[in-house]
DNA sequence: GCAACTTTGTGCGTGCCTTCACAAGCGACT
DNA sequence: AGTCGCTTGTGAAGGCACGCACAAAGTTGC
């Protein structure tokens, strides 16, 4: 990868988002809120050890990251934060809004349509619906909340590009096939479904019942290892939360 | 692996509890989930290749991760729905209840708090707390709120296992202190900061604001691939439940 | 009882992700 | 100018996960 410090930068991000590892991008969004909390405390630079230790990641880990950004950061220095900001932004495409549907709001959908924290990071809930004829024609946060037929229509008009799901189960797979009918390429799922699309479009699911059931088995894990054997090797790969690599020899 | 077909199956989980990936626990759990539907529906078996399809998942993989189990599928014929559920409840650890806390019953709190589909798969909140004095005090399906500051006690006395985490990011740093302070080992965060916590204690984090960007980089993707080149590859590996892939500790 | 068919369990190659370790680059200090 | 200390960027190695493909094992039909 020679490149030269010219930030050719428009080229050097077209390049980068063909090959950034999944795992990578997870991350990015993390070191991007962090640096936002750094930038606001006042700092201008921050080293690949500091932000580690502050987002829990090992800073080898860290560095790769970013370099798959092709983000220059100085030796012997560190990172410049507000570069490192504006160029992780347009890597994960927060350069331009992206509009948010939701559909569903129930107990869950009533929490998402109301946090500041979607607007906020770039992302504009800008379409609500739900079948409930008590629910459409209500306003949350300023936004009329629609009936599921109008999905069609609106999110085109909105130019909505990011669809949440929070129905009951047994709906989502309708809803799903509404949104992608309508245009909507990517998915957030809240309902314990699996939902069935075609293969262009991306689909994330939230699932609390399988995180909770995955700590379970920890719990359990934690318990036979505690009274069968003494090594208490907390070797399980995944959370190696150490980030101050405190490798004892 | 040889092993005798008596399911001297308290060994066999015991002994599966040590080696199964941590991205098998997470579709264990999704297994387990669609074999209850298909209970209910009155099936008594499934073959690997049904269930595969049915969550979305590759059916050698599958059978690889219920190898993990111990659990033994009848050749010719497929799985015994109702043993295998047996089995892999015993390896999730849901042989017996985990007590959940649930901390900061705002607006995401509040959902959360009312959802039923905890209880109903073997977690029951059993304990709510928030500092707002306009909170403490009600009752949300039958469970009165409590003062942050009885965590301890409360805790201890319900034997929770699990604390989730709703509060705004400034306070859950504190909170989960308070709930380590107990004895509380597994924890679920909503709050959008990185937990510091020892070694002995698993911490999982949901942050939607997360899942939106990693979409979003999938829209900027798309768009310049679209353009760009003609090779469609949307082979992007498994959603899979974040837990595996995201991995932030 | 035997053959044909079905489905499980898994050995193995492949590719991705993580981590270590170190050279190269940059600034500061003398 | 030269040297020293610090930090980045990355080559290489190891480990893990995925998925193919096939043998083993059971069932069904005759
Ligand atoms: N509440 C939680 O904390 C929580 C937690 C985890 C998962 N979930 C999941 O999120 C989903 C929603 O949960 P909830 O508690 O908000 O449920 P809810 O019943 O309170 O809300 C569901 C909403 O969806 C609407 N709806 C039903 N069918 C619809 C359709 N075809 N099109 C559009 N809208 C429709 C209903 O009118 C209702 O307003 C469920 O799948 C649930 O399993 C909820
Ligand atoms: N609402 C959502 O849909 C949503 C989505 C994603 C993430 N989140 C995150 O979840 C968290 C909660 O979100 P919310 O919308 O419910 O916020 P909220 O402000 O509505 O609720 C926060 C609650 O926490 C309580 N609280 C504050 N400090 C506390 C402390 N020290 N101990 C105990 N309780 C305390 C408050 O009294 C309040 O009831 C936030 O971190 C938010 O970023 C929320």
């Amino acid at each position: 990868m020679t490149k030269p410090p010219q930030a050719g930068s428009e080229d050097a991000a077209a390049a980068s988002l063909r090959s950034i590892p999944e795992a990578s991008v997870a991350r990015l969004a993390v070191y991007l809120r962090m640096l936002g909390e750094l930038a606001e405390q006042g700092s201008e630079t921050v080293s690949s050890d500091e932000l580690a230790a502050a987002t829990g990641v090992n800073p080898a880990k860290l560095r790769k990251d970013l370099s798959y950004i092709g983000s220059y950061g100085i030796r012997g220095v560190g990172y410049e934060i507000a570069a490192l900001v504006r160029q992780l932004e347009r890597t994960l495409g927060l350069d331009h809004l992206q509009a948010v549907a939701l559909v569903g709001v129930g107990n869950l959908g009533h929490a998402l349509a109301g946090y500041s924290g979607f607007g906020g990071r770039g992302f504009p809930v800008t379409a609500l619906f739900d079948v409930d004829p008590d629910l459409v024609g209500i306003h949350i946060n300023g936004i009329i909340v629609e009936h599921v037929r109008s999905i069609p229509e609106i999110c085109a008009e909105r130019g909505v590009t990011i669809g949440m799901i929070a129905t009951p189960g047994p709906a989502a797979q309708g809803v799903c096939d509404l949104l992608v009918g309508s245009g909507v390429r990517c998915i957030l799922n809240f309902a314990p479904v699996v939902l069935q699309v075609p293969p262009e479009v991306e689909v994330r699911k939230v699932d609390l019942a399988v995180e909770l059931q995955i700590l379970a088995f920890h719990v359990a894990r934690k318990h036979l290892a505690g009274q069968d054997t003494a090594t208490l090797d907390s070797r399980v790969n995944g959370h190696a939360a150490n980030g101050s690599g405190g490798m004892l020899p």
